[in-house]
RNA sequence: GCCGUUGUAGCUCAGUGGUAGAGCACUUCCUUGGUAAGGAAGAGGUCGUGAGUUCAAUUCUCAUCAACGGCUCCA
């Protein structure tokens, strides 16, 4: 016999061999028919597996992350089951969960055959029709020179590599129906607690992530157990790309693109633009309280400053390609530390100058890759809310924090609460290839981040292997609504460029010093900011933001003059303001107003110009009633100046 | 850059081997209407671009450009 202890602390005994399926049976049928998984001893298990010794037992299904992602993976096999049956003698890679976006997906080589989307319906039928059967996954355990023949027998390269990296002991396999797979596991019980699945989109896919090797067919889906869920998770999508950024720029007439201009180049229309004046309105009164001078600086520079910034080795591929005048290469900015550092240069530091702190909005320029391009978020042409801080090594625990606290700042303003703070680390195997080789300093200043972070009680991730080449940085990473990440915003240790530039100050001991540098853009650029914003707020921007904060709508051309007279006292009181004087109905212009989603609209009639007063509506939520129209400016410019997120 | 999909009016989309349609937007007229679409008329497209097949191509084929879904990349 064995004890299972159960999460409320319960302890029970049971034949040793006992799988935790058969162990929620005992408590209730009702809860074995929702068990995934199981948690043992805080692994994750099949439901199924034998359990041989004392362990602390946990039911995983639909309700817990990890019932979900092993209930994915498992139909991730009952696709490869269904693309087996439907394109005999594919070979298959690896068919991980997903968490983002939901689902699953299974990489695959189908030789010389290619798969459509129309063949995705014949493949969701042909799933559908095994998980029916009701198949069992079953375990089981092989040794590598079983699992090698097996693999060997099937000409199959991919499960091969994936054995050679096993060691004999670890290798399973797992089958349900006709369809056996090299797996670590763990998996639901059957096939048949499958009852929806959708395949979403094929892709191709660089076989290991690297792109020197073979492109594999990846397959796309996501699966539930019902039909309801599964139509429910649709609708949520559906919901999601009305909130795309690239929808509400159009609609809303922020931005646009045109292919005589070039791809991946934004053109800002006026309301847009409004935003953009009011975003570097706020870094501007922000950076200017934080200690930051503004400087402005040119689009180009030669290519002896990008050698000397050690840019161009890692990026040469991705800034435009140089102009050639009178024998000299320029090249356009993609960044503007360097020319930065060149203002730093210019007159001599004392390390009474310290820290010396940089700002511009800088407009740099970077040859993304054509497939990259991504709406907002990921442009060729982008103005970056930058600056750079220079300072010793004693003050940078106080400047970084004072970064970090700015973009608390900055996010309590917008309200953006679900980001991930990312420490970026660098690999060591890379140094010298995509990382500055200098490893003691890498480690002292990847210390100096973190114990920021850990001061500031901000909490974190580290990843490996996303440093900038110069040196260590903390990345804001958000989520588009498609779910695709990006890194808002980034705060970043260079102990690398100050060298490189030849950067110095006087000390105190009157020894010339090499001054650490800060990069950093809590407001990341304008355009992913812009992104991101209309993404989060659904368009509907604050008041302070707002392209057109008040609309003023004549019931009809009688009144007019007043309406004229409303918006130039909002205009004269810094409000922005328009009168639409359509010819149109009131109702007519309250829907093309909501639509448009500005924050006010001003109902004018008979009432209201013999009064003096305005009916205020506010957008999203109806009739406010009247009120004068001193009062109503009052309220809206206090609502405007405090930058109120309501 | 790679794999796949798409490309018709300003926008959203239908359609066809015999040189195109809807709704909204736009223009004009009627209407002067009190909180999410008043009515009528009109104008607007060499069907992304180039080549090929064909008596004939927006439709079929190829190339190219761009957008979209991924991969890779992201200072």
């Amino acid at each position: 016999m064995i004890n299972i202890t159960f999460p409320d602390g319960a302890v029970r005994s049971y034949e040793a061999g006992i799988s935790g399926l058969d162990i929620a049976k005992s408590i209730s049928e009702g809860l074995a028919r929702k068990v995934l998984a199981a948690s043992v001893d805080g692994e994750v298990w099949d439901a199924t597996r034998p359990i041989t010794k004392d362990a602390a037992v946990r039911f995983l299904t639909w309700d817990d992350v990890d019932g979900k992602k092993t209930f994915w993976h498992s139909s991730a096999h009952l696709m490869a089951e269904a693309v087996e049956a439907l394109f005999p003698g594919v070979k298959f890679w690896v068919g991980p969960a997903t968490e983002n976006p939901a689902g699953f997906y299974y990489d695959m080589d189908l030789g010389d055959r290619k798969m459509t989307e129309e063949d995705l319906a014949a493949l969701e039928k042909k799933m559908n029709e095994l998980a029916k059967q009701n198949n069992a996954y079953v375990r089981k355990e092989v040794s590598k020179p079983e699992a090698i023949q097996y693999f060997t027998a099937k000409e199959d390269p991919y499960k091969l590599d994936l054995i050679g990296g096993l060691n004999d002991g670890d290798i399973t396999f797992y089958t349900q129906g006709g369809f056996t797979d090299l797996c670590r596991g763990p998996h639901i019980p059957s096939t048949g607690l499958i009852k929806a699945v959708k395949l979403t989109n094929i892709a191709g896919a660089y076989w290991k992530g690297d792109e020197k090797n073979k492109q594999l067919t990846r397959v796309y889906g996501v699966s539930f157990p019902s039909q309801k869920e599964l139509d429910a998770h649709l609708a949520l999508l559906e919901e999601a790309k009305k909130r795309d950024h690239r929808k509400l720029g159009k609609e809303l007439g922020i931005y646009t693109m045109d292919d005589d201009v070039g791809q991946g180049l934004i053109m800002w229309l006026p309301n847009g633009t409004v935003i953009i004046e009011e975003l570097e309105k706020l870094a501007k009164e922000t950076e200017l309280e934080a200690g930051y001078k503004r400087v402005v600086t040119p689009h180009i520079a030669k290519e002896s400053m990008y050698l000397t910034s050690g840019h161009l080795p890692y990026y040469a591929d991705s800034m435009y390609p140089p102009m050639e005048l009178d024998g000299e290469k320029y090249y356009l900015k993609s960044m503007n530390c360097p020319h930065h550092h060149k203002i730093f240069a210019a007159e001599p530091k004392s390390y009474r100058d310290l820290p010396f702190r940089i700002a511009e909005y800088g407009t740099v320029y970077r040859y993304e890759q054509s497939g990259e391009l991504f709406g907002l978020m990921r442009v060729r042409c982008l103005h970056m809310n930058d600056a750079h801080i220079y300072c010793t090594k004693e003050q940078f625990n106080d400047e970084f924090r004072a970064v970090n606290d700015m973009y608390l700042k900055y996010f309590k303003i917008f309200g953006i609460e679900k980001y991930v703070m990312r420490l970026s680390l660098h690999s060591p195997e890379k140094l010298g290839i995509k990382y500055v080789n200098e490893p003691e300093l890498w480690k002292e200043t990847e210390t100096m981040v973190r114990n920021v972070l850990i001061e500031s009680g901000i909490p974190f991730v580290e990843v490996q292997d996303e440093a900038a080449f110069y040196g260590p940085k903390i990345d804001v990473q958000i989520y588009s609504v498609i779910g695709r990440e990006f890194t808002l915003a980034t705060n970043q240790v260079d102990f690398s460029q100050g060298r490189s530039f030849k950067l110095q100050y006087t000390a105190q001991d009157n020894k010339a010093e090499t001054p650490l540098i800060i990069h950093r853009a809590p407001l990341g650029t304008h355009e992913r900011f812009i992104g991101f914003l209309l993404e989060q707020y659904a368009g509907r921007f604050p008041v302070w933001l707002a392209p057109v904060q008040v609309k003023v709508l004549p019931i009809s051309d009688k009144f007019q003059d007043y309406a004229r007279s409303v918006e130039l006292a909002l205009k004269k009181a810094g409000i922005r303001a328009e009168v639409d004087d359509r010819n149109e109905k009131i109702g007519k212009k309250i829907r093309d107003t909501e639509l448009m989603k500005v924050p006010y609209m001003l109902v004018i009639g008979e009432k209201e110009m013999n009064e003096g007063k305005v009916a205020v509506r506010r957008q999203g939520r109806g009739d406010l009633g009247v009120k004068s129209l001193e009062e109503f400016i009052a309220e809206t410019a206090a609502e405007i100046s405090e930058r109120r997120a309501e």
